[in-house]
DNA sequence: TAGATCTGCGACACTTCTGTTTCAGTTAGT
DNA sequence: ACTAACTGAAACAGAAGTGTCGCAGATCTA
């Protein structure tokens, strides 16, 4: 039974829809295992409605992949990668991949993987991603040599680590700059990030 | 009922043993939700015998991720951090750490976490590395103001990340030094990850 | 070689989750 | 206000997995 419908839903339909995909991400994040009626209930739905509105479980973890790799893309296109100064751009597009990375946990983690649009939503982002590196790199930020892909692996590292150790970060990085920063908001964390990546834990070469 | 004897076992039950901690390694490295008879039949063994040394499916994997930190504990050790230079030590544990990690991918990864007594290992093994990382700082090559967790998190998400992507590192990091490596080698890979950690991607500092 | 141990085989009870269906009652849209 | 769409409730069949048991035969060990 197809649950795409080609007509459009009900309001409280349409409402139902995004409760369920909230609560699945919500429920998912802590248990990746778990049932969909855990899911339905805690979206104060019947595990029937959620099967109304998706097929298979597969297909509700599919369609929240999809749903959460768009909202990575925008948080990309926020940064303005084409018209901003590269590091500006880096920078702030970073901060809003943190947000939404810590609002998606699940739906972008590695659990969600397989579903074919969000996989080709998400190598779009990665060659966005590059390109922006590379725009970095012509400013001679980062090394002539380097491999613009490791960077990339690199830097998408250290976002997936800032983000599973939330209370850990409190005086983050180096302490004299962030100070002992008792909220981790992600401007200070998308820094850390961008720094670590460009000049490592070493000590400052003069200047 | 209590799979965990006080008499040795037999030699064949040994040999039983091992065949099933490799095979739930194998087959939960590449569908974490394998079934206990699909680790069987992958260690030649019966799903009954399965159940006869393990307790249950959790209890099988528990002695796998506590084997498993072992081994990542023993490959940290054999860097000898107490008595080698520092930065020697951390490369030769880096090398085997690589080779550990990539060998029990599983057992080291988050689905195997929740054992007791490997947390307990883990927890020492980050100890150990905290140690270490603080003797290279007091020779100055981390910066004297570095928060030495989050230079081990970055640690740990390097290592992490060279694993993942096994094919896609040719000519890791900087095309000059590690030219075209068409093998990626511990040794290479751990330089790698050392100097990323310390120099990050930017540009070297004339020296 | 004798006795203890281990294994495969086949079966069993039990639990849990999925996906479907029907139907009566509620809610939205026009 | 009328119709179509949506929902909850309650059941159902079915699949799949877990853990257990007993037994006959193979295999180790002393």
């Amino acid at each position: 039974m197809n649950r795409t419908p080609g007509r459009p839903l009900r309001a409280d339909a349409e409402r139902s829809v995004r409760a369920i995909l909230a609560a699945a991400e919500r429920v998912l994040a802590e248990h990746p295992g778990a049932t969909v009626e855990q899911i339905a209930e805690a979206a104060g739905v019947t595990r029937t409605t959620v099967h109304r509105r998706f097929a298979s479980r597969q297909a509700l973890i599919d369609a929240l992949a999809t749903e959460a790799a768009a909202k990575l893309a925008e948080a990309i296109e926020d940064g303005h990668p084409e018209t901003a100064p590269p590091l500006v751009a880096l920078h702030r597009a970073t901060a809003n991949v943190l947000r939404v990375k810590a609002a998606w946990g699940f739906a972008l983690g590695p659990a969600a993987a397989g579903s074919e649009p969000a996989a080709r939503i998400h190598q779009e982002v990665a060659r966005r991603c590059v390109e922006l590196l590379g725009r970095i790199q012509e400013q001679g930020v980062i090394a002539a040599d380097a491999d613009l892909e490791w960077v990339r692996r690199v830097y998408y590292a250290l976002i997936g680590e800032v983000l599973h150790g939330q209370p850990a970060i409190a005086g983050a990085g180096r302490t004299t700059t962030a100070e002992t920063a008792t909220d981790p908001d992600p401007d200070a964390l998308a820094a850390l990030i961008v720094d670590t990546v460009l000049h490592g834990v070493g000590p400052r070469a003069a200047g």
